[in-house]
Formats: structure tokens, C-alpha cells, sequence
DNA sequence: CGCGACCTTGAGCACTGTCAACGCGGGTGG
DNA sequence: CCACCCGCGTTGACAGTGCTCAAGGTCGCG
């Protein structure tokens, strides 16, 4: 079962009483209003942060003020582990958040006791890097309307993923950071939203809760390789 | 220490005698000529690999044909481990390469066992997780001889972990490899180096080796944002 | 020597990025 | 409770880069 993702990805939920207990004693809870900052670029990688509730955004920002968001996270991740010693890039709370804040040495010193722990983390990394890749493939895409699908069917796929499941997506996170994380200016981010409603093809049921109406052509989206032909030699 | 990345990165190096006996034990070695597939999306994920020698390529192809290079991988990397139970990309061989083939189940069970062995891999995938952020990085760029001087830089950076340093950089993947990593067309890719060419930034030694002439102007392209102004408010 | 894969080069057009102004909504203070 | 204000989001116009298509070149290999 190694290597393999459960049903719902928790890593604390993974562990035993006792693992969890060891867990909760050099956890701490903390909470983060909307907006702030979780930990900036540069500072000592000194804590790991289970989040509980809420959603954050890991983002570096590069020359020029511009803001590349490299991921979101939800309920269940861990933020604050791929780091060097030093977090090498800023995490900021989407929504409200709270979460497990564990000392890094702390946990080294669990894991290298305890097999099952560690194997938890492997599952919170492996996940973590698919996560990554998904992005990535979403980058590739050259059209802006792909993209956003992609956003969108990404965003579904983890709705579910955690169990909750039902026809509305909520975008918790403003245009502006979709545009941050898809690589786009905000304008065209909200240019393709407007070009999908036009097409019936999603609704907004509120600002930030939408659904999928002509699932056949979304998914016609997802598949297009690009500003594409299906014509043959 | 835990969650650094040693001087150079190899799993197995990272092990003591015991540790690599008992790798060694369920390891076989196998060896694959360019161009050889090692394994196919869709297959189910048996093995994991440890690269000795040569560089492989990790990508989806996707409808119309398309390729997506998700990686590159160099020898210390291990492949196929972020798998679900199937594997959902293919490898091949970009040069000749030989590895070290080990059975999962296997090494689940050693894992288990062997915290300082759950350990090397979680040093490894926390690697590849960063390689993943940097590519979306590298995809986030708008600009094609950004985006080619960050592969540029990438490989280079790969280069001196490996401690294998000096001025030349190989490029052992064809063109048309890059294109499929860098998400661009080929055309683009060949008209990009040619203007880094022209400029005098680059210069290559050898079709598939080149060296940075001019390093300022080339970092002056790795932290352009994009087609950039640098203009105040 | 000839073929094929890999790479280069050319021309035109469309998509999207840049710039900029406007609308909307929610929060705050009077 | 209302009015203001500021941030977020929408929309417009325009210009440019890189994508599509397509043909020509070069290298290596049989």
C-alpha cells in the first residue's frame, strides 16, 4: 500500500493513537485571519504547518513585483516541509485558517523513530508533487480558456477528493491570484470566466461558487491540446 | 538535518553499508539503449527506478498526439515513485542508461522497517518536488528566451550539484525534447537559441554543448519578469 | 550515396499581454 | 442608515510575440 493515496489524504488521520498523541504534543494550534502571512521568503524554516481549515497560497515574488502563486492548500496539508533550512517562498491565508503549527526539530526527532510517521509525510509529498505536475501541465496550455478549465476541473478534483462533493466549486481565492497561479494578467483570467458563461458552458451561482453546466463541452476543453484542429494528415 | 538536501543528492549514497546490502539484495541491474521505453502510462507501477548512468525523460501524451516532458531525470534520481498503483506518465531513455530496477512491494517492506531508508527517500522526493516548482516556473514565463535561459540555468545548476562542474553545459536531450518540456513549438526553441547566439550570450561548443559567454546579460534575462519594462510608478 | 530524423528558417495571423478607464460592492465612519 | 471610498473585478483598444503551417538544410547512419 506504500505509495498510494487514500481516500482522503490526511496525513494526521493516517497515524494511530499513539502517533497522533506524540503528534499533539508538540503541535500547536494557531490561527490566521485572511490576508496574513503564514511565513516569508527568507526566514528559518523552523516550523511545519498542518492545516485544519481555511486555504493558503504559497507564492514567491519575483523582480519586477510580480507574483508567481506555486500552489494552494486546504485542509489536510502540510506547508513549510520542501524547504532548505530557509522557506523559499511566502505562505499567506486565502481565508481564515487555522492549523497545527509542529517545531521542525521536534518532528525530525519523531520521524526518525517512528516509520509510520515518516510514511505519512511520503504520502503528503507524493501528493504534493502531483499536485505540482498538475500545475505544470496547466501552465503548458497555451490557450487561456484551457487553462482555466484546467483550474477549474483541478479545483473539483480536490473538492472531491476531500469527500465533498457536489456540483459547486468554490473559488475561495480572488481572480487575482488565479491569474497569479495560471500564469496570466488578471484581464484575461476574467475574459475567459466571461467566455465560458457566454458558452453555457459554467454558471456562477455566486461570486465565488460555480458549476459546471455542459459537462460535455467542458471536458472538450480539458482534452484540446491547444488553439486547436482535430484535422487529420 | 532532516528535510536538507545533501551536497549531492543520491539516495543510495546517503545510506550505510547495512542499508545498501539489503537495497542491493532486491535491486537488479538493468540497462536501456536511447530512445528504449521503461515504462508506459497505464502500466501497472511494479518497479521503482534508481538512475546510475544516462538521463531520462518522464511525460504524458495527451490527445492529438502531444507530448508534455513532466521531467528529466539524472543519474541519483529515482523513477516511478509518485505513482498510484499505476503508473501515470511513461519513461524513456534520452541516452543510454543504466539503473538499478527494484520491486516495490519490496522496498515497501524495507521501508517499513528502515526509518534511515524512508528517510533518503523523502530527501529524494522532496528533490523532485522542487524540480517540479521550478519547471512550473520556467512555464509561468512569457517570454521564449526566458524561458530558454531558465532551462539553461536549470541544467546547469543540475550540473554543479552533481559536482560535475565546469563552464560547458550538455544538453543531452534533442530539441524537440525541450520544446515538449519548456511548452513551446520546436521552432520556437531553435529560433530562441539562435538569438541567445546571436546576442553573444551563448555559444555552443558543440551541438549538444554550450557555454555562457555573457553572464551578466544572462542573468539580466533569468529575472526579466517577462517582455519587461523596469519603469517606476 | 541516399534516405530519414533532427533541426533551421520563412511568412502571416491570431491570441493574449499591456495600458487604461470604468463599475460594482463591501466596509467604514459619520 | 446613508454616503463615501477604496480594492477588486470588468471591459475596451491596440500592438506584439510566438504559434501554425510549410519548406529547406544538415547530420548521421545504413
Amino acid at each position: 500500500m506504500l505509495f498510494h493515496e487514500t481516500a482522503d489524504g490526511r496525513a494526521v488521520a493516517l497515524l494511530n493513537e499513539r502517533e497522533r498523541g506524540l503528534l499533539a504534543r508538540i503541535a500547536m494550534r494557531v490561527h490566521f485571519r485572511r490576508g496574513a502571512t503564514i511565513y516569508r521568503e527568507g526566514d528559518p524554516a523552523d516550523f511545519v504547518y498542518n492545516i485544519a481549515a481555511g486555504v493558503v497560497k504559497a507564492f514567491r515574488t519575483l523582480t519586477g513585483g510580480r507574483r508567481r502563486i506555486v500552489a494552494f492548500l486546504f485542509a489536510g496539508d502540510l506547508i513549510g516541509l520542501a524547504e532548505e533550512g530557509v522557506y523559499v517562498n511566502q505562505a499567506e491565508a486565502v481565508t481564515a485558517v487555522t492549523a497545527y503549527r509542529i517545531s521542525l526539530p521536534a518532528l525530525d526527532n519523531l520521524v526518525r523513530t517512528d516509520p509510520a510517521l515518516d510514511y505519512s509525510l511520503l504520502l503528503k509529498l507524493t501528493h504534493e508533487l502531483r499536485a505540482a505536475q498538475c500545475h505544470a501541465l496547466i501552465l503548458a496550455r497555451h490557450d487561456a480558456i484551457g487553462r482555466i478549465a484546467m483550474f477549474i476541473a483541478m479545483l473539483q478534483r480536490l473538492q472531491q477528493e476531500r469527500g465533498m462533493n457536489g456540483d459547486d466549486i468554490p473559488l475561495p481565492m480572488s481572480r487575482s491570484d488565479i491569474a497569479d497561479y495560471v500564469g496570466m494578467p488578471l484581464s484575461t483570467v476574467s475574459r475567459s470566466f466571461r467566455s465560458l458563461i457566454a458558452g453555457n458552458i459554467v454558471r456562477f451561482t455566486d461570486r465565488r461558487r460555480l458549476r459546471i453546466i455542459d459537462r460535455a463541452r467542458f471536458e472538450e476543453l480539458l482534452s484540446q491540446p491547444a488553439r486547436g484542429r482535430e484535422a487529420e494528415p
